[in-house]
DNA sequence: TTTCATTGTTAAGTATTTGTTAAGATAATT
DNA sequence: AATTATCTTAACAAATACTTAACAATGAAA
């Protein structure tokens, strides 16, 4: 995640793109949205910032139309605008933006950005490439670093489930709601016990616990 | 995104609620929409389930009134009518409404609006005011200018609230009020303390005080 | 400047949640 | 039916979070 695509029509400002050049990234820039696919096809960079009001459209459309292509299915768009009331727009509308920003745009908080979405691309790709766990559902079997593990049922659904949404915290009443047909008398620690079964047999770090909240299966 | 108000005039099913309640949310309910205002202040749900056809006016122009009020400006509204035809004319005046269903209500069809409401309102959560600062609910952390900072539930919840109405003041009571159970019983410098370690962790500028007042998240 | 109410801070005590083990119950397999 | 694997539960230990008290610092008003 180091090159970023700038759309800046009529605006000839440096101001943002030498702050991302010397926080080391590679900066492209558009002064017209028109090409922005050959370019997206030559540059193939990981981040969009697109004005929302453009000469030739409008960015919500066009980040709608990028997000359906398969070059840029795995670019970041940033939508940017000068009014706070098409957010309004935008979040109503699925422009299938990674995020939003207002003008003016705050140097510090666009590299905050920035970063937040790196981290996500981050969990995306050990998601697809390096998949330090993988679930094969067909086999019922677990395989983690290339070892294979067999988990008993309500082991293997459990991970399963955590496994859906990587790092997302599922509260036990969650888990037990989606494990067990009648949840509610399921009772004491079974869930722990069951978390600690999955633990002793893949590791002792897959699962963090989030006290007061639940677990959540790790994923850097 | 988990508490409903459901206005039911005249009709003690409780199907829905029953429903909904083993889903996991808290369902509030009105026999009359004629004091809902109050209802809303009061419970502030995230939802509202309203009838288009009420005893005393009906749901299209009320809906219209809740989306123009602050009170309610939050809130989702999905209007229920038991005659297809209405939805021809809701479509075409501007109710404000963020979905419509028809009676009968299947329970699934239900749950799977409220889960896509969910998912418009975390974008605009996220894409709302506050920039700089990102809560992330479902895997319980904050980031801030990139960076992820895990806290404990009551210093998660609080800095959620502060969150919620950027820049504005909280009085400790209304914190207690939020965040205790019997908040009565909060004595003492129990939540100075939770600020402090918000502090601690997430920056010393963060949270502002305003003596004699209470708290503010500052935003800028 | 002194006073006084408010807030900050620390550290210790208390409460709550989670971890862990082992035994008993249940289900599956031989 | 016997054996084995899996699941649930209770009991207790451990870890972590929460609350409180005590005192310090701050800042506004007299």
């Amino acid at each position: 995640m180091n090159s970023v695509l700038m759309v800046q029509e009529g605006n000839s400002d440096t101001t943002l793109s030498d702050f991302l050049i010397k926080e080391g990234y590679t900066v492209f820039k558009l002064d017209k949205a028109d090409k922005i696919e050959l370019q997206l096809q030559d540059k193939k960079p990981d981040l969009l910032l697109l004005p929302v009001e453009l000469k030739n459209g409008n960015g919500i459309d066009l980040c709608h139309q990028l997000k359906q292509m398969e070059v840029s299915s795995n670019l970041f768009i940033i939508l940017i605008s000068r009014r706070k009331e098409d957010f309004s727009l935008i979040a109503g509308l699925d422009s299938g933006a990674d995020d939003f920003l207002f003008q003016p745009i705050h140097k510090r908080v666009l590299l905050g950005r920035i970063k937040a979405l790196m981290k996500r691309k981050k969990v995306k790709d050990s998601d697809w490439k390096n998949q330090a766990l993988v679930i094969d559902r067909d086999r019922y079997l677990i395989i983690k670093e290339g070892t294979e593990f067999y988990l008993p049922k309500k082991e293997f659904e459990i991970l399963s489930l955590l496994y859906s949404k990587p790092n997302k915290v599922f509260s036990r009443e969650e888990i037990k709601n989606a494990i067990w047909e009648n949840f509610e008398k399921v009772r004491g620690r079974t869930v722990d016990v069951h978390i600690r079964k999955i633990r002793e047999k893949i590791g002792e770090e897959l699962i963090s616990t989030v006290k007061g909240v639940g677990y959540r299966l790790e994923v850097n």
